[in-house]
RNA sequence: GGCGGCGUAGCCAAGUGGUAAGGCAGAGGUCUGCAAAACCUUUAUUCAUCGGUUCAAUUCCGAUCGCCGCCUCCA
């Protein structure tokens, strides 16, 4: 039985679509203008761990991962640039793509953009403004807090005496708000400013968080399962979606909320300022490699924060090598007829607790045991030389079962070899026969430097292309 | 200042009112021409500190210390 903690209740609640078979869920993408730290990966990460894991719980699943596009910086460097938003954020788009599919992410099945829906921002401006939910002034149209009694419903604050926030860096005077805590829902921009669209209200452009509210309701309906996002996105971003939302259509917005933790690297914050702000290239460009990075990001569940160090990275680079050449060795391994133990015993009792865990809130920490604990059990069966033909395949099914969820194992390696190097192995093999290991030695290390790794097994040569990283990662960190 | 979260071995960490999962690193051993891979053994009398509740607390309560996030613009 699926659980998930619900930001909304405070506590673990049972999983159940609105819809039967159905589930809708909307994730808040990154901002399209730079590239995104490793805490943002650690979200979206998460965020692909659970849309596997519902279609692994056989879901149907529709997700929408927006990509914001509307924002100053963006907007500010077009005009700078003298182009449209779409060719400024072009080459942002594709490189988030190219990270994403790197770090073994599946792709969501719809990926808007804010730009692209300002139709259906405006509309729903206008249903608030109709309603009594938002007000003019100066232009603008701003969220009338007050209007909507449940503001504060997702993230518990209480606004009432103390004025939100550190009182003192509240500019009331800044705009012509009925309340400090009113937020914008379309800013007016000038006749002369580059960058605006047009709407009843004025040419303007909208707030922030109104593309959220527009896009999951057109793809997902006005009321959908599951809203998941950063931990730093739940105040204010989603807070105002669900004020946005439910004062327009007086409906629920989303019955589920997800919000997983950021990174702290060292034990302290992740800053440029501190030297320790990583994107996902900065740790390619160190030799890293991006399965060992997935695994360590999803190492931990996600409700807990991380502590992100260089040398839980290179553990994860031993961890993700033991994974694939344990399934590299249960395929390559010589069967017999009777196994004892059973190795299908251990892959049956790791599906089950991997589920369980999985269940339990996505603890993924406790799934990755379980893996573990039938890597070790199942290694010991063959170092035993006693894997049989269905405990293997057994096994492989277990393996490619968890993969679906984590993606942790790496892709499937090439089989074939050319013709140079299958008879340079040949050659080596000669080599051995004849006790000539001064040339098989030479011969392993002219494939070494190919990427072609071999072992020496009883049953024969074994070989593999080389691990992501076995360049020494060239640690300058802080 | 307000609200929330966290503090478990060298590192990353799971977990529970009944006596500490898993991974990495380390040590010893097996196997091997040497490696590699793999296996076996080993590494917390203890879960930040101090009190309290309890037959029993790492797990509940309180205090203290330390760390992180949000509470302002932008997204």
């Amino acid at each position: 039985m699926l659980k998930f903690f619900n930001t909304l209740s405070r506590q673990a609640e049972k999983f159940e679509p609105i819809d039967g078979n159905k589930v809708r869920m909307y994730i808040c993408g990154p901002t399209v203008w730079n590239f995104a730290h490793i805490g943002n990966f650690r979200t979206f990460i998460f965020g692909d761990v659970l849309r596997r894991f519902l279609k692994f719980k056989g879901y149907d699943l529709t997700h929408v991962f927006n990509l914001t596009d509307v924002d100053d910086r963006i907007i500010s460097e077009a005009a700078a640039k003298n182009i449209s938003i779409d060719e400024f954020t072009a080459p942002f788009i594709k490189y988030f793509w190219e990270d994403f599919d790197a770090l073994g992410n599946e792709r969501p099945e719809i990926a808007p953009r804010a730009t692209h829906h300002i139709a259906e921002m405006t509309a729903i401006i206008a249903k608030l403004l109709k309603n009594g939910y938002a007000y003019e002034s100066d232009g603008s149209i701003y969220y009338r807090i007050t209007a909507f009694p449940e503001y504060g419903k997702l993230t518990k604050i209480n606004f009432s005496g103390n004025k939100a926030g550190g009182s003192e860096r509240v500019d009331t005077d800044k705009y012509d708000k009925e309340d400090a805590r009113d937020f914008a829902l379309w800013k007016l921009v000038s006749d002369d400013e580059p960058t605006g669209w047009d709407a009843p209200f004025g040419r303007g452009r909208p707030g922030w968080h109104i593309e959220c509210s527009a896009m999951a309701m057109k793809y997902l309906g006005e009321t959908f399962d599951l809203h998941a996002g950063g931990q730093d996105l739940q105040f204010p971003h989603h807070e105002n979606e669900i004020a946005q939302s439910e004062g327009a259509t007086g409906k629920l917005f989303a019955k589920y909320w997800i919000h997983s933790e950021f990174l702290k690297i060292d034990d302290v914050t992740m800053s440029k300022s501190k030297g320790n702000f990583f994107t996902f290239r900065d740790l390619r460009e160190q030799g890293y490699s991006p399965l060992a990075i997935r695994y360590l990001l999803l190492s931990v569940p996600y409700r807990k924060q991380l502590n992100f160090t260089f040398e839980g990275l290179q553990g994860a680079e031993s961890t993700v090598e033991r994974l694939r050449n344990f399934r590299s060795l249960v395929r390559d391994t010589k069967l017999l007829e009777v196994s004892n133990p059973d190795a299908s015993d251990s892959a049956a009792k790791a599906l089950t607790n991997f589920e369980a865990a999985m269940d339990d809130d996505l603890n993924t920490a406790a799934a990755l045991a379980a893996i573990h604990d039938m890597v070790r059990e199942v290694n010991t069966i063959i170092a035993s030389d006693a894997l049989n033909a269905s405990g293997q395949s057994a096994v492989l099914d277990a393996v490619a079962k968890f993969d679906t969820v984590l993606g942790i194992f790496s892709a499937e390696e090439s089989e074939i070899l050319d013709n140079e190097i299958e008879e340079l192995i040949a050659e080596r093999q000669d080599a051995r026969h004849n006790r000539n290991f001064t040339r098989s030695d030479e011969i392993r290390d002219i494939l070494a430097v190919k990427g072609i790794i071999l072992e020496d097994t009883k049953d024969g040569v074994r070989w593999k292309r080389k691990g992501h990283s076995v360049n020494p990662p060239n640690r300058t960190h802080t």
